[in-house]
DNA sequence: TCGCAGCTGAGACTTAGTCTCATCCATGCC
DNA sequence: GGCATGGATGAGACTAAGTCTCAGCTGCGA
């Protein structure tokens, strides 16, 4: 996959531009994370690693999801879950989401419209934007299909493969 | 504050219906809740308590909230820190929220026609919302005018009166 | 006024994430 | 290649925010 080298070789000119160092570990981790997920939480990237037999402590997982948000090539994101979710930033392209309540599955939306009339609301009163964070939550199409009733706003079904308790 | 018993009276009528009880904790929570606070955090309002004497424990500050929230008193809100916040809902309108980095302000704001292209995104999606949240960070105006810089995008600085710990 | 379903407080527990520190190793220089 | 060294690692203690348990208390309908 030589796709994934490159994101390894921007990680390590990321890193060598502050003086730090491209280990083992962080590769092993950027080559699962750009090699099989796509919006995973913490824990669930050390559960696949241990599963993989590849000894990394939790204490690495956060400091090097902390590096690679910090470099730009992964985005930390709320997806009205209480923890965050990741995901890596392919190209560029900002996006929010929706979240279907149901069965966990995330859809992405770009609307350059929305994103506009969020600049004018800032205008109106005179906020200076740097950052937003915008989840739908709700029903998904083959979830209505299947009578999936909305859930209670602040109970979403696990996203992404739950990650399968790790502490004792 | 004929207003705040009319609140309390209202929750009131909610516990009744389901068979539960108005007590002097309860009492005490919404009082304080619709008396003074507006965007506010758990462990602020049993800073609160606390500071006034009134003895309430913090299971029971969080089950009131719980049923505030059901009952439509009260609203849970994220704004962009590690925990959740709460509001009254007065009236009744949804509103989403600027919130400064720097300082910690909340603007509110609500925006028709924001709302109206997010069911467009949806039912472009043929997704069902039953829900949204949306922050915007950012600096407030005040803030530029002093020279803010905009902080780092996980970075809120307290929003609100930042409860001093209770928990040793 | 009484009975009891529902409520409370103290503190143990949980989840998600951060920090510490002794030891390890990637990189740059010879 | 070998070495030096400052950054990185792992184990596990620690923290923050919130949940749960259970013995004793209390609001409220009869
Ligand atoms: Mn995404
Ligand atoms: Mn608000
Ligand atoms: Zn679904
Ligand atoms: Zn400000």
């Amino acid at each position: 996959m030589p796709t994934i080298d490159r994101e390894i070789h921007r990680f390590q000119e990321f890193l060598l531009h502050q003086g730090q160092k491209l280990t083992k570990e962080r590769t092993a981790l950027v080559r699962e994370i750009f090699g099989t997920h796509y919006h995973f939480e913490a824990d669930e990237l050390l559960f696949k690693m241990k599963q993989k037999s590849v000894k990394i402590s939790r204490a690495t997982v956060y400091r090097t999801l902390e590096l690679l948000v910090k470099s730009g090539l992964v985005r930390r994101v709320h997806l009205g879950e209480d923890h965050y979710h990741y995901e890596h930033v392919r190209g560029d392209s900002h996006h929010d989401h929706l979240v279907c309540t149901a069965c966990g599955s995330v859809i992405e939306f770009n609307d350059p419209e929305l994103e506009q009339r969020q600049l004018e609301i800032c205008a109106r009163k005179k906020f200076t934007p740097t950052f937003h964070n915008l989840q739908i939550l709700g029903v998904c199409d083959s979830c209505r299909r299947k009578g999936e009733q909305p859930a209670s706003p602040d109970r979403v079904m696990s996203i992404g493969e739950g990650a399968m308790r790790l502490r004792k």
